[in-house]
This record gives structure tokens, C-alpha cells and sequence, in this order.
DNA sequence: TCCTGAGTTTGCGCCAGCGCAAATTGTTCC
DNA sequence: GGAACAATTTGCGCTGGCGCAAACTCAGGA
């Protein structure tokens, strides 16, 4: 197996503050896979052997009730981590992760956590600061949950994806993952028909333009009038 | 100020794995403070100055939002660490922490944690097991809150209260802390009336029996049935 | 090119649960 | 003991959004 190249990663948030040296050192550990489009990375209840970080592509977490409905837990993007049972001192998955799209991950054991994380203090710390924003996230999740209706979930939901994940185009914001209605209603506790109901209307007010497993968010200010319920003249 | 003993914290699982003399060390840099019913340990948004670990009594964290409604994020028992936004990296906290009833509570400044840390490993990790175990639980309750109806909710509420901080009484398990029709809405995103009518039909049922501030679960057995939605003969 | 299947749109009827309002009950503090 | 307040209960009407069903549209493969 060849080494990786640390070119991978230098660029990626997490790891700076590491010198190339150890930069290096850590990618050791590593290996490096591709998973097709709409394979599993893990699955939800498995037991955990490694942790991983995002090269290329977009994955979906996943969680499935036990009679069989799914809810989007959220994205990962480019340069995340993800699958850090391991730091949390769990020893099964909470949920499956899903590529969206073609992605190459890179994985390391569990077991070497928590020497990565004891050499190297600066990893550690930007992988709890990851999961801090990832509580307060999902938290906040719960607040939009109980206190706001369909239509601002799913305005607030669009606005994320675009901010997160969205391709600038002469048209506007477009998210650069295939995205169907039904994963919108999984993000947002809706049906895919309220949600189609709701972009055909955001479409003719001219806010959005979508196709299939597509949308393209072209004028982002009418859709947080939509996300924070205030007059829509 | 006195030294603080020891016993405080020999017997709760945070602590467990430490020497008595480590526990000791740790003791001596903790504050203790009481905070009486309905007062705040700290506010949402304010600078985090300080993590904690509660010795007595029972503590809502409330999320605000921008208009003011208000949503229960967790309730902390004794011996849970609570306020933990130095392990994540984070400047201030994102709730309010508020005494349910009169509480006793260690504090140790921020600027401890990486010290803490390192220096008692075991500590650290219990730290983090717990933050992996609320993330989880948050989570579970965004698929709760997605994918079933209120009954459900509300009874998934009771359980986990019971179950949590319930006190074994010859009529049931009651609840140990003085808790309204409008907490239990703001746990499970719905109003006070509605819950006041599940609790209603209910204790026809025989299932809990409740009142002002008070709700003890009779048999949870038949709640579980609620809370699955299953078969109600 | 046509076929097939997945994704999407849209109409229609219904009902769980909300909002409002008023009555009632229990608690606390003079 | 009683006044004042907080918490709870309950009735009633309405509606946001779901469930079902059917039609439609697009993309990819044979």
C-alpha cells in the first residue's frame, strides 16, 4: 500500500495546528477508501471499529425507527469528521452513514484514538469542538421541531444546505448533491408532499428553482421572510 | 473557606477510577454554592465561565427563543456534570441552567479543564462518555419529535422521567421534583392543554395518578403501551 | 427510440391537536 | 380565615398538514 500523501489533509481545518511532520505521522495510521454512490460507510448499530474524515464527496447520517421510517441526522461535508463513537466511548454507531454521492474517506482504527488524541491535543480538541457544534446543533433542531411550523422548517433546512454545501451558480445558490424531496421531508419531520407543495409554491413565487433531486436557492432573503414567518408581502 | 470533603463526590460515577487522593486534588480547586428554587446557575448566551457537577437536587436546561417560547432541553440528577462548554470548545453556553428545586452545586473555572484533563484522564473521558450519551439522547428526540404523535411523546416523557429521577412510592414511581403540565408541553413540543388532557384520560385509565406540580406513573407498563402506540385494549 | 421505474406534482377529505376562553381547584401569604 | 394568585381542567371551533390516490415527467438502459 503506497503512503498517502499529506497533501490530503493539510488543507483541512482539523489538522491545523499540526506540523507537516505530524501531519504525516497521523496519515500513517490511515486508510484511505471510495465508496459508490448510495453505499453504506457504516451502518446504525454496528459495532464501531474506526473513525473517519471526508476527502471528497457529501454523506448522509441516518437514523431508522425501529418500524422502519428514517430521519436525516445530517450531512457531512468535505474535510469533516465523522463516525467519532470512539471518542465518546461508545461502542456501536447511532447511525448509518450513507454516500450521497462517490466519496473517498479516510478511516482509522478506534483503538489508536486515544494515542492520536494524547500526542497530538490540538486534533482532540478540534474533534470535541466538532461534536460541541454538532449538540448544539442538533439542540437547536429540537427547538425549530417544537416551536416552528412546516414551512419554516423547511425554509430554515434549505438555508443550511445552501450555506453548508451550496454551489454558487449565475443562477443562484444551487446544493451540489442530489436531494430529493423526500430527503428534505426526512431533514425536517414532513411528508415529500408537503415539501413538493412547498417548493412548487416558493418555485412560482420565483425564490427557488428545482428539479429532480435538485434545488437551487435564487434569492436566499425571501426565504428567511419563509424561515422566520414575518410578512411575506 | 473550608476544605470540601471528599465524600462529596467519592460515591458518583464521574468520579469513579480517581484515587481518594486524586479526588481530593480535584476537590480543591471546586467551589461549592447553593442556588435556591427557580434561580439560575447560568444564563443562555452568557460568557461561560465556570463547568459544574450537581451534588443535590434537580436542574432544567431551557433553550429561549428569539420571540421568547421556551424549550426544555434536559433535566440534570445529582451527580451529572452540567455546563461542559470548556470540553467543547465553546465561549458560551447555549441554554440556561435553573434550579428546579433548592440545589447544591461544584464549580470549577474553565480554565481548568485542560489541566483536569490531562492530568486525570479517566475524568476526561467520563466527561465526554456523558456529552456522547446527550448527543445521542438528542437525537432521539428529533426522531421522536419527526416521526410520533404527542400521546407518544408525552408518554416516551413520563418514562424517561421516571425512570431517571423517579422516586419508588407505594402508589408508583413519583416524579421527585415539582414539575407543571407546561414543563412536560415544553419537553415534548406541544401545549399545556394537551397535555392536561393526556394526564386526564390517563388517570381515568389508572395508569398515572397526578396533581398540581406532581405526576407519579402507576403502571409503566401500560404507559409503554402509549408511548409504542401499540394495541390499547 | 421506446420502455421502465423512480421521483414529483396535485387534488381531496379528514382529523389530531392548537388557540381561545372560561371555569375550577389548590397554594401561599397576609 | 380569606384574598389573591398560580396551576389545571375542559369545552368548542378551526385549520395545518397528513394520508391516499392518481397523474405526470424525466433519465437511463435495452
Amino acid at each position: 500500500m503506497a503512503a498517502l500523501d499529506r497533501s490530503l489533509i493539510s488543507r483541512l481545518p482539523l489538522f491545523q495546528g499540526l506540523t507537516p511532520d505530524e501531519q504525516s505521522e497521523i496519515l500513517r495510521d490511515a486508510r484511505s477508501s471510495r465508496y459508490a454512490k448510495e453505499t453504506a460507510i457504516f451502518e446504525q448499530e454496528a459495532e464501531a471499529h474506526s473513525f473517519f474524515v471526508l476527502i471528497a464527496g457529501h454523506i448522509r447520517v441516518v437514523r431508522t425507527t425501529p418500524d422502519g421510517q428514517q430521519v436525516i441526522a445530517r450531512y457531512i461535508s468535505e474535510g469533516e469528521i465523522f463516525g467519532v463513537a470512539a471518542a465518546l466511548g461508545r461502542t456501536t454507531y447511532p447511525a448509518s452513514a450513507i454516500a450521497a454521492v462517490d466519496c473517498v474517506v479516510l478511516a482509522w482504527p478506534n483503538a489508536l484514538w486515544p494515542d492520536l488524541a494524547g500526542c497530538f491535543p490540538v486534533f482532540g480538541a478540534a474533534t470535541y469542538r466538532t461534536v460541541g457544534t454538532r449538540l448544539q446543533e442538533t439542540q437547536t433542531r429540537v427547538v425549530e421541531m417544537s416551536t416552528e411550523q412546516v414551512e419554516q422548517r423547511v425554509a430554515h433546512a434549505l438555508l443550511r444546505l445552501a450555506n453548508q454545501t451550496g454551489r454558487k451558480t449565475d443562477s443562484g445558490i444551487e446544493i451540489d448533491f442530489p436531494i430529493s424531496r423526500q430527503d428534505i421531508a426526512e431533514m425536517t419531520g414532513t411528508t415529500l408532499h408537503t415539501v413538493s407543495r412547498l417548493l412548487s409554491k416558493w418555485e412560482d413565487n420565483g425564490i427557488i428553482v428545482s428539479g429532480r433531486q435538485k434545488v437551487t436557492v435564487k434569492d436566499a432573503h425571501r426565504l428567511v421572510v419563509r424561515a422566520e414567518n414575518r410578512d411575506k408581502r
